[in-house]
DNA sequence: CATGAATGAGCTTTCATTCAT
DNA sequence: GATGAATGAAAGCTCATTCAT
């Protein structure tokens, strides 16, 4: 009679430990033995779950781009309107607080840097900012839409939220003493309904 | 008498190649051989120049802090008004065209993800954000004064800029191909001006 | 009542394995995991059988002699005169067509170098080679003796057919594309029969 | 002023240590750390020499076959006649004594081990025995014709050849205690004369 | 200043073997 | 009998750094 496999649960504190290690040390600071430890596992059994280090990261990836999307989607759920949806996203990205995640947010900028230099990880990293692009351009349509203003630019104001969302990560990260005190959520909802209120009418 | 020393010269080569190196394959995958293959020198003469590998990247940022404080000076020097300024500064920064320049713009995206996990490369990038954040925060109070607005959230208006060109280059490093053409110039200075002008009078 | 033992089946499957993934990667390429997954086993189950991985080798050693062994009886038997049962011999070893089995004259390649370091592998080679060696000694004294030839070589002339049976295993293996078509069989029998033919009379 | 470099002989060194380890513990066996210590080096040495382990072996490989040709012409330089020649290329091969060299010859037998599973090495094997196989032909073509032999089988004859001195090898390194003693030069010679002799006439 | 050989620690990965179920 | 998770000791290879010349 087999063990009853945990093969589900062992791959997800291993990406749990490479998350907590690559927040604190990157992605090649974060050794095989060192997320075995995190993990509590024997070096071996990392790659008996893994066929190397790559998949672990790259599910990492998927699985922090996922925990997003619900966490969005959570707050959304007693959003009414299409700005108040837009107020969900920024705070569920931004948002300080309980549901905030230091170690995730550092991890995520490790995978953009990884990212720009490993295809399979630029792959991953596009995959999980795609959809989010495209949820994004259709929010702020529906908010230019209930503003009776041109939606020509919704694609670009939400390539530009995008990166103010991941600059900020950058900086709350690696320069957190230089910046305001909880500026991003704030500053990110303000610049964009500012933008949308001066945009010309459909 | 001696032969003139060409040891800045080196050591501006051996900076050089680690951009370089580093633009393609991240600080880890920058070797010294790497680098000293890439400057055309021998791996052994790096270590005369440099203490350790840790002392090319402080050097190198604060050589991509440089050289970006250059050319907003020369983009600036023509300008007149506050807002003109203004638009050198993000142009300085963002402007796609002959003065980009990918591989410094993808080094700098290591670079701060290096300054998350390594104390010293931390201090050198925020060494080099600090000015920038101070100067930008001036510009802005001069354009929020020009136009008789409040200066109270021009600190948060500078970080919120500064988080959004870091996310920009994050962007354009790694997943060009999702993001609109040339949104980031445009984008950015219109989200700063009617921001700006939606701030309660003076 | 207990269920019907598979062991010896199962210890057979396990054997031709080895056989199977010794021909294309070695004996040290033929890990335990490569063995089962070919056989259409769990990873546990070959050492259920096995005491240890060499223990398989010495079964496949012992197994291909008995299937050499089975051939060259199979061809004899319908050998009526000594020359006849010389050809029936090198028929078996080296006939090319449908006997022929590439995979288990490459195996056999690599057991004969495991023979060369691994002790135990030498004594199962030795013992295999012995009994061959023994019998076709025998043989070609009678066939020395039909021809009324001198028996006194014999052993060696035994030992020079084995070596090139080895050899042209050896070079079937791994330069076949250097190698006279189907050469092998009957260059064996006519340097043997001139050979014989050009021994001094018994 | 650079040191003087030494890298021919540390590779030399590097090579002959494999060739060492290689022949009592074989190709697998040969770690970089025991190739090391063989050779009384530092075990990151050997990868700065050769890229990687494959590259030692070919390596091995080239300089067996280089001399084995050097020790056929010094046998040959007083060869007077087509048959001395090839009495010295059999001795050059297979004499007892003290040219010989049996961890050499186990190496070899490793190599060709080696050929059948690692595609670069039977490139190399290959290229080894091809000029072999050539320059054996035109020797044994040279005898047929001196004996007004037609040269019909001269290839065959070669092939047989080789696949003789490739099995005594392994022969000689996997089961000595059984082979006749010193038979291998003196049957190889007259295997071939007598099939030679009974060819028919041009 | 300059060279490039040398060192040894540390990395990812593989694997024979064990064992709870 | 059978499963597959688990272990830990190697393996090949990379690399920052040192140093004789």
């Amino acid at each position: 009679m087999p063990r009853k496999s945990n093969t589900a649960e062992r791959r997800r504190e291993i990406v749990a430990a490479l998350l907590a290690v690559m927040a604190e040390r990157g992605y090649d600071g974060a050794s095989i033995q060192a997320i075995a430890r995190t993990a509590g596992l024997a070096p071996g059994l990392v790659h008996y779950h893994f066929e190397n280090k790559e998949a672990i990261l790259l599910d990492l990836v998927a699985s922090l781009a996922q925990v997003g999307r619900a966490r969005y989607e959570m707050l959304a759920a007693s959003a009414a309107s299409p700005h108040a949806r837009l107020q969900a996203y920024i705070d569920a990205r931004l948002a300080t607080g309980p549901g905030a995640d230091p170690a995730a947010v550092a991890a995520w900028v490790m995978v953009g840097a990884e990212a720009v230099r490993q295809l399979q990880v630029r792959r991953a990293y596009q995959d999980a900012l795609a959809p989010e692009l495209a949820m994004l351009t259709e929010l702020l349509r529906d908010c230019l839409e209930a503003d009776g203003r041109s939606q020509a630019r919704a694609a670009q104001l939400a390539a530009s939220l995008l990166a103010f969302i991941e600059g900020a990560f950058q900086l709350s990260s690696a320069a957190r003493e230089l910046m305001p005190e909880a500026y991003a959520a704030q500053m990110a909802l303000q610049l964009v309904q500012r933008f949308i209120a001066a945009e010309p009418a459909a």
